[in-house]
DNA sequence: CGGCATCCGGGAAGATACTG
DNA sequence: CAGTATCTTCCCGGATGCCG
């Protein structure tokens, strides 16, 4: 037999899961390695090429194209030239792609969970603004109105936070109370890994201007879900 | 070669995305091919391992083990010997486990606004159920009480829907307004494709018993979300 | 039959080098 | 800087066979 249809969809994988399941046409569509975190990455609008491979240490050149060909191809991502002269050409999510923060957070909230879950490991600036979406508690941010500038690796985002609503953008930093100077781990040390600001201060790891008891009521609006309970995972008989 | 081979972390794929944001550990976890819909199909209840193959037609058997012992590595399902003599053994989600159903929710959702979402596809018993319990709408289902038996290829599943809420199982048909027999491509054809029953009765595909009225109200209740546009263009400005 | 190991072919992922 | 080309490695999927 020749080549019998791989594929009946344009740019996408060969391999289909062939089920009228909306989840997994979803992975059908999005479920290869990193097109996800390719997506996350763009939640806080457009990037380049090679923003995008900085952002995703690990991903490859190669990979990432592909990646983005697919995603172009199901209508999640669009390519724009950017006016000026240049060749300057950035990558952004369509309504759509957008649309997929939802399974993000879903995904976050359950991988915090896991015992296996290390936060020490790297973290783009993206993903931690994006985890504070996820993680904001309004309960915690009562009566609590603040704008948060955070320059992370050289590029400004902000956070405002008023009303039990919590916003995160990348932006200008505007009239901040408190803003951070660092990295996005050294801010994810301080709101999830409880370190204490003067302790990143005294290693030089983060920066800390304005308003010291904002910034401290700050770091703690965003509770991580409790691991979960070791025991109750193994609560079968028998097998070793 | 002998059996040394015992890796320090059980079962987890060997290459990780070395990232702390949670959303991506738990890519690391269930990211894996077939894994989220092994999960799928046991959220209504535990399993064996010939059903699962059954409700996932394309996955191969040495695949379905791997995946069952990566998902048992990490702590998401558990093995359990039934009781009585036969070696009939069982594979069910943990607590933890059965918290991954927002993830496939949040993944339905999305996947079904796709444009090349196949509604005709095969669909499982379980993920029609699980469909109930995302699609829901609870506005529609204003003053209204129903209990729908379903027989589904041979097992008996229940949806109550009561006090704008819905649930749904696996489990003995009792006391239904409306008992539907027939397969759950057919169910879904009435609840999500807009046949009529009576189309459906016609053909043989589904039978109906019980109150009609309640049946036609009951496929009113879970309207899929609107596909995307495709003329839609870009979004959100953003510098890099 | 249920569960799991082994072997193999095809293809995607990963790393590196190269080009406009 | 933005990709492309090439090569290697590994996973997925199918088939077969063993063992309870």
């Amino acid at each position: 037999m020749k080549l019998e249809k791989t594929t009946n969809i344009p740019s996408l994988p060969g391999r289909s899961y062939d089920d009228a399941c909306g989840a997994a046409h979803a992975l059908d569509l999005i479920g290869e390695r990193w097109a996800l975190l390719v997506m996350r990455e763009l939640m806080l609008g457009p990037l380049r090429f090679g923003a995008l491979r900085a952002a995703l240490p690990g991903i490859s050149a190669n990979v990432l194209t592909q990646r983005l060909e697919g995603l172009e191809g199901i209508g999640a991502i669009v390519r724009r030239r950017l006016p000026p002269p240049g060749t300057a050409q950035v990558y952004a999510l369509t309504p759509w792609g957008y649309e997929a923060e939802p399974i993000m957070q879903s995904l976050g909230r359950w991988g915090a969970r896991s015992p296996l879950h290390d936060p020490m490991l790297p973290l783009s600036p993206v993903s931690l603004m994006l985890s504070f979406r996820t993680m904001f508690d309004p309960a915690r941010a009562e009566d609590f109105e603040a704008r948060i500038g955070l320059r992370l690796s050289g590029e400004d985002y902000m956070v405002r936070i008023g009303r039990g609503r919590v916003e995160a953008a990348r932006e200008a930093i505007e009239n901040a109370d408190v803003v951070f100077t660092g990295t996005a781990p050294a801010v994810a040390g301080a709101v999830y890994g409880g370190v204490p600001l003067t302790a990143l201060e005294a290693d030089g790891a983060l920066e800390v201007d304005g308003y010291r008891t904002i910034a401290n009521r700050f770091i703690t609006l965003f509770p991580l879900p409790p691991k979960i309970d070791v025991t109750s995972a193994a609560a079968a008989p028998g097998t070793s």
